[in-house]
DNA sequence: CGAATGTTTGATCCTTGTCAACTGCTGTGG
DNA sequence: CCACAGCAGTTGACAAGGATCAAACATTCG
C-alpha cells in the first residue's frame, strides 16, 4: 500500500515549523493506511481497546459521549485536518465514540508507534502537545458556552466557531461553508433540546443573521452574530504556538 | 535559590516511568522557583503575556474564564499536583485566569524552556502530551455534565470527581476531603445559579448522601451518589498511560 | 405508494433563574 | 465592648427559558 501522506493533515497540524525530509519519512512510517467510511458509521474509539489514531482527510463527523440514560453530548464536530483519538487512550468509564456525518476519508496511525515517534522527533511531539492544549482550549470555550450562554447565544457561538474553522478552506469570498449535520447533532452539542434548537435557528434566520439549510451555513451579518455570541468581531482561531 | 524539586508534582505528573537522574536534573534546570500566594490572589495567565507554567504544590484554587457580560465559568478546580498554564499559551480572545481559594504554593516553570525540555527528554514530553489529553478528557466529562445532567446530577458528579481526586491523598479511612471553595465557585463550575446550587446541596444533605460544609466534603452514601451522577460505582481516575 | 428520516410549529409543563430578605460569622474601628 | 459593615450561606416567592409532548410537513428511498 502506498502510505505517502502528502495531503495528510497531521502535517498541517504540525506545520509550525517547516518539515524536514526525515520528519516526513517518519510520519509515513508512523502511518498505517487510509480508511474511508460512510455516513452514520461509528469510528470505534471506546476505552483502551482501540489502538489507532486518526486524522480526518475529508468529510465531517461528530465526536460524542453517551450517558447511561441514553443522553448524548457532542464534544465537537470533526473537520478536515482534525486529529482524533488521543483522548480515547485515557477513557474508560464512559462511552466515547465518533461518527461520520458524511463520507469521510481518514488517515490511520498506529498508536503504539506514537511513543517511538516522540523519541525520534521531539519537535513533532512538542507540536502534538500543543495541539492537545489547543483542543483543551476549545473544549473550555464550549464549557463556557454550555454553562453561561442562552440558547440564542449558544447557536450564534457555534456558528462563529464553524465559520472560523471552515472559511479559510473555502475560495475567497465564499458566502457559505459546508456543515452537513442534523439539527439533533447541534442540539446535542449545545445541550439544548432538538425543538428548542430548531426554534432558535428559525429566530436567527428571521433576524437575517445566519441561516443553516441543506447542510450549508450562510452568515449574513457577521457583526451581529459575534455580538450575540459575546465574541469580539475580529475573533480568529489560534493556529500558531506562542512558546 | 535552591531549586531542587523533590516534592514537585510535575514529577508525579510524569510518574508513568521511573525518572532517571538526568531527568531530575533537567527538571530542576527547567524550574524557575516557587511562588506562594494568598487566597483571592489571581494567577496571571491571560493571553500570551504570561511566560510561565505552574504546578500546584499545596492549596487549592479555581481556573476560570469570564464572559464580557461578567458571567464566569469555572473550568476546573486546582488541586495539589495539577499542572496549569499549557492552555494559556493558546488563549487570546477570552479572559482566562486562575485564582487561589486558599493559601497556595506553586512550582514555577519557564515556558520558553519547555521546547528545549522536549528536545532533550522526549519521553517526558510524551508524558506531557498524555497529561494534556487527560485534561481534555476531564473537560469532556464536564461538558457532558453541563450539557446533559440535571442540577442534582451535576452536584453529585462534582462530588464524585472531587472525592476521587483527593481521597488517595488522605490517610486511609478518612471520611472527609478538603474542598475549601465557595458555593458560588461550584455554581459557576456547574453552570447553575448560586441559589439553586445551594438548594441542591441542601437536598443532597437531607438525603444523607453527601454534605459539604466548612470547606470539607463528606460522603455518606457512595453508591447513591454514583447513581445520581450516572457513574459506575467503581469509577476511578485514569492515571496511567495506556499506550 | 408507504416507510423512514429529518424539519417545523403549537401547547403545556417544569426545572432552574431571578429577586429579595434574613441569618450567622468575622473583622474593624470608635 | 459594642456597632456596623461585609461576606457567605439559607430560604421563600415568583418568573421565565427551555424541555416535553404531539402532530403536521417535506424529502428521500425502496
Amino acid at each position: 500500500m502506498n502510505v505517502s501522506c502528502h495531503a495528510c493533515p497531521i502535517r498541517k497540524l504540525s506545520l509550525f515549523k517547516p518539515m524536514r525530509d526525515g520528519d516526513v519519512a517518519a510520519m509515513d512510517r508512523f502511518k498505517t493506511g487510509e480508511l474511508r467510511i460512510d455516513p452514520g458509521t461509528p469510528l470505534l474509539l471506546e476505552g483502551s481497546g482501540s489502538a489507532q489514531l486518526f486524522t480526518c482527510l475529508s468529510g465531517q463527523g461528530v465526536r460524542h459521549k453517551t450517558l447511561p440514560d441514553g443522553n448524548r453530548q457532542v464534544l465537537n464536530f470533526i473537520f478536515p485536518g482534525d486529529f482524533i483519538g488521543l483522548q480515547a487512550a485515557v477513557m474508560d468509564e464512559m462511552q466515547h465514540s465518533a461518527e461520520a456525518s458524511t463520507d469521510m476519508v481518514l488517515c490511520v496511525f498506529d498508536r503504539s508507534a506514537l511513543y517511538d515517534f516522540f523519541r525520534q522527533h521531539p519537535e513533532r511531539g512538542f507540536d502534538l502537545t500543543w495541539a492537545a492544549a489547543l483542543e483543551e482550549h476549545f473544549l473550555g470555550d464550549a464549557l463556557v458556552t454550555l454553562g453561561q450562554r442562552t440558547a440564542l447565544e449558544r447557536v450564534a457561538w457555534a456558528f462563529v466557531r464553524v465559520w472560523l474553522r471552515l472559511a479559510p478552506m473555502m475560495p475567497d469570498g465564499a458566502r457559505a461553508v459546508p456543515f452537513p449535520h442534523r439539527q439533533q447533532d447541534l442540539a446535542d452539542a449545545l445541550g439544548l433540546s432538538l425543538v428548542h434548537t430548531n426554534k432558535t435557528l428559525a429566530r436567527l434566520r428571521s433576524m437575517q443573521v445566519a441561516a443553516w439549510r441543506d447542510g450549508e451555513l450562510t452568515i449574513s451579518d457577521w457583526d451581529r452574530l459575534c455580538d450575540l455570541a459575546q465574541l469580539p468581531r475580529d475573533t480568529s482561531l489560534p493556529l500558531r504556538p506562542l512558546f
